[in-house]
DNA sequence: CGCCGCCTTGACCACCATCAAGTGGAGTGG
DNA sequence: CCACTCCACTTGATGGTGGTCAAGGCGGCG
């Protein structure tokens, strides 16, 4: 790749955002370089901690840079709903400004790096650059995506094949994004968050992630999670990757 | 009234289309006609019919006029999930131009009238019409907000309290289109059909709803669903109808 | 009349919730 | 360095919600 010859201090390609985004289309070297102007002023936020909370009025867009988050609802029993998992890449709002209030939480699951867009930034940026308007509009589909699969998993399926399918969605959202090399990746939620994401409870959790692991169809020590066999788990799991809407411009080329 | 008196003739609003986005801004004269224009034209679907298929790219921007219909998804196993209900003003598909294919399918509850929008004309009218564009987005802000309500609904709550969340919102956004006077309606949708969107059996909803009449939360005769007590139901749901958001141009001003 | 959807009811049992106790590692303070 | 706490994870016992299987009723329609 003679072009890259004379940038060799150039790093590979990291900003999660922009690697998320040439999934919807192709982005000219102006495209990525707004992204990056945009994406460069961060903060850090500590872990379980509320972004949004509910009722509050919207303002800034927000991104996820680094570092896991959720979106959630308290229900008046007490349980807590989490209702999608915010990896880096993630907006968290990028249309609510048109909705009087937030009916949901977002809070912190891991110490976020976040940046908050100026809305006034973003509308400057979408009538500008169509590309990047077809990206975000696109990014905001497949969040609604997500959510109609997480209903289809929670409502049709047995919990082993629940969270055997949360684990292949997020191998696959994670290796868009770089950090899921190698079909392993760090798994920072705790089991009661998973419960609350699969509306199960923890212990029930605890036995299912030792039946997957006695299937052989994950490993995992510590936080860090490994699958032998992605084909396989896909099957079990019942996971199609369609509803991820990845790879839209080149539709041969997608990650294995 | 005397600026109606000469005209005699004009019916009382009926269009779901206009009844529903006016809870999101007011509506200029102009606006009106333009939603009344386009959706002049309808067309019949019988029950039990597809109007998108999974798989299928996307066309144009289809509306429910009249009648029930449903976004599903179809699963390996042959069960199916509901995952949203469209009822009378609800849009199949604003956005989804920009993803390659339906990830999921689009059918017919009951007889419907729909009306199919051509993309340039959605286009057209989101440019010219600021107030309009604002009020797309929030209906599809909103659906999404019902699709996660759904997801803590079928997460965390038991199976009585969820079938009663759903009649709760229903008799909402029925009454919203003016199609549920009193706390009254017609619920056409089968047994089967409430289960594959509540994610339990037919059998079950069978007997919750038989629960539900004996406490004298809802009354029941064919297909006529009444509620006696709607706050008394609300409660029981634990429904509460922020995430509709309903009635954002005046807040004092929302239906009982 | 007879078929076919849809609703209804009963018996049985499994999945998963609930309750309770205990393990183990990380961090803290004596 | 050890005791202590706290949190996440683990494990067991028990029971209820809701699934499964099976049969029957009922109304609409050809």
């Amino acid at each position: 790749m003679p072009r890259l010859q004379f940038r060799p201090a150039a790093p590979p390609m990291s900003n999660p955002l922009i690697l998320k985004l040439q999934q919807c289309c192709e982005l000219d070297a102006d495209d990525i370089a707004r992204l990056e102007a945009i994406t460069a002023r961060t903060r850090r936020v500590p872990a379980k901690e509320d972004i949004i909370r509910e009722g509050d009025p919207p303002t800034d867009v927000r991104l996820v840079l680094d570092g896991f988050a959720c979106r959630y609802k308290l229900l008046p029993g007490g349980k807590r709903s989490i209702m999608a998992l915010l990896v880096p890449g993630d907006f968290c709002d990028l249309d609510v400004a048109i909705l009087d209030r937030m009916d949901h939480a977002i809070g912190t699951l891991t110490p976020c790096s976040l940046v908050d867009i100026p809305r006034a930034t973003v509308n400057e940026l979408t009538e500008r650059r169509p590309n990047l308007a077809r990206a975000l509009r696109w990014a905001t589909l497949v969040d609604e995506a997500i959510l109609r699969e997480w209903l289809a998993n929670m409502g049709q399926r047995a919990s082993d094949r629940q969270l055997a399918h949360l684990i292949c969605e997020l191998r696959l959202r994670l290796h868009v994004v770089g950090m899921a090399p190698a079909a392993s990746f760090r798994l920072p939620l705790t089991q009661e968050e998973l419960a609350d994401a699969l509306g199960i409870t923890t212990v029930h959790v605890n036995r299912v992630l030792q039946q997957l692991r006695e299937a052989g169809l994950i490993r995992l020590n510590g936080r860090a999670l490994s699958i032998p066999d992605v084909a396989r788990l896909e099957e079990f799991a019942e996971f199609n990757p369609d509803y991820l809407h990845l790879n839209q411009r080149s539709p041969a080329a997608r990650p294995a």
